[in-house]
DNA sequence: TATTGTTATACTCTATAACTATA
DNA sequence: TATAGTTATAGAGTATAACAATA
């Protein structure tokens, strides 16, 4: 039912697809450079920062910070150790689940966050927020929150449940 | 020099950066995951393939094909030298320009790019398009196209491949 | 057995700087 | 001198598979 009949996308909807892709790439790799100069971070650090950052207390499984910011177990390992080498977390193991990982924001951690945060957000306003008038800002957040209210729902898998599109070729 | 004072952003202003985020990364990630497996492409491959197969006679200068798609001329040889390799393009002096590089679409280079195609507008559909109306289609490529304007208007002084921003600060 | 997380490893990609050659 | 592109190289990030420990 996905893509068996000739796929197509119409005008409206490539432009929509290609300048959702040059916008957030332009703007990721402005943010990169951002969050590297001032507090040498990657932008995967940041957000796995700014994840426990949002907790009540600081900390979270593992698993529970992989969520939409990393693909891979080993991804999260390596860059919590990296986190965790540079101060701005701790980890222990789960009081409740002994396999498990309980990562604890510090006050390093905390810092850093302070550090990076305005000028993240001023890039994000000058890029993203500021050519943009309030009514398409809302539009905007609106419209991009169904998507991604449906891919959280409809988790997209790793592309092994898709058809395979054996079309013609 | 852009935002001095107490920079800040509202819930929907941030709302719509963090949507712009997961939306575009699962999309992408997804989209990546299809272009490997059924050509064995990166996404950057993808484009630059992309764009020659826009252009009239399916050739391009090299530097005209980094445009959004990447971000230092390095990284633009490395991966013309792959998809030369694999035999999807060749490059050749440019005639008028000694100096510069032509890069053209191969008859194999235009055979993946429709072996691919297929599956990736069933991805884009499936994940970006189809949990939308057509109205909110429209306001996503009318805002982002807004932004992506901008974005080419005021290039976010580093991620200029062609012009050597001098005079920093 | 299934799940959580780590490790080892190999690979891809990116970026800076030095370099060649054309303009 | 400035521009177009390549090369060398080094570093960051990712993914897969094998592994250990706990549930």
């Amino acid at each position: 039912m996905t893509t068996d009949a000739a796929p197509s996308l119409d005008p409206v909807e490539l432009g929509a697809y290609f300048a959702l892709i040059e916008v957030s790439s332009l703007l990721r790799h402005t943010v990169e450079q951002q969050l590297q100069e001032v507090g040498g971070l990657s932008y995967v650090q940041f957000q796995l920062l700014a994840t426990l950052g949002d907790a009540p207390d600081g900390s979270r499984r593992m698993t529970d910070l992989a969520d939409g910011v990393v693909y891979s177990r080993s991804g999260l390992t390596y860059q919590a150790g990296l986190l965790e080498k540079a101060g701005y977390v701790t980890r222990a193991p789960s009081p409740d689940d002994e396999r498990g990982v309980t990562v604890t924001l510090t006050d390093a951690g905390r810092d850093v966050l302070a550090r990076v945060f305005p000028g993240h957000i001023g890039v994000v306003r000058d890029l993203l927020v500021d050519p943009l008038d309030r009514a398409d800002v809302e539009s905007l957040a609106r419209v991009l929150g169904t998507v991604r209210d449906h891919l959280r729902a409809n988790p997209p898998r790793s592309a092994a449940p898709r058809r395979k599109a054996r079309g013609r070729a």
